[in-house]
DNA sequence: TGTGCTTGTCAGCGTTCGCTGACATTTGTA
DNA sequence: TACAAATGTCAGCGAACGCTGACAAGCACA
């Protein structure tokens, strides 16, 4: 399923524990969070850690897939306003790590 | 790519904005963050908000999926020790949403 | 050499986090 | 009906958040 917001989120956790048969404070007990985490996060609270999502994810046995969009003129936001090509091409350049 | 932790995030973002050509400045005006929250999250900050890691995914086009891996008995840990088999079949046995 | 750009680091500040503990509500079952 | 379990709500608390602003290190290029 396609995670846009955090509610997605939020309904992915639910839907995948209640699957999973636990109830809130199984679920949170096995990730190491309080309950009343779950309760919000199961809501889609914007401002949770990404960290105990990750582990109730692991937990809950959800693997999380982060999809590069092609780089072209066709994106969803107008890149071209903002896209700086001298820098592009300067990447590209370069073929070895420079991290 | 797979997103098992923080540090994987972290890097996913770093490499697609190098990818696309913009510096941190421009990635967290555009996502609206400020550039000092760049640099610890491309480092793997495990307690940055969930909310402003999918603003920064959405601005650098990355869509990000939730694949839930088949219930059964040869999960990554051992479901036998926590699943509530009562539970499972109870919820299956309802056909209909009950959120 | 000097200039400009990018990145990294530091400290201070107001806000919000996530946890605890208790209680209310809802639901299923005896 | 009564009881238990699951869920939701509330308040209080210490800790960490994310932002601002400034400065230093690294690099490319003239």
């Amino acid at each position: 399923m396609r995670l846009r917001n955090e509610q997605d989120l939020g309904f992915v956790i639910r839907d995948r524990r209640k699957q999973l048969g636990m109830d809130q404070a199984s679920l949170a007990a096995r990730a190491g969070v309080s309950r009343q985490w779950i309760i919000e996060v199961e809501r889609g609270k914007p401002r949770a850690e990404v960290g105990l999502i990750l582990r109730i994810l692991r937990v809950l046995d959800i693997t999380l897939l982060a999809e590069e969009e092609p780089v072209g003129p066709s994106g969803p936001e107008d890149p071209t306003e903002w896209i700086n090509i001298d820098i592009v091409v300067d990447e590209c350049r370069k073929p070895q790590e420079e991290d």
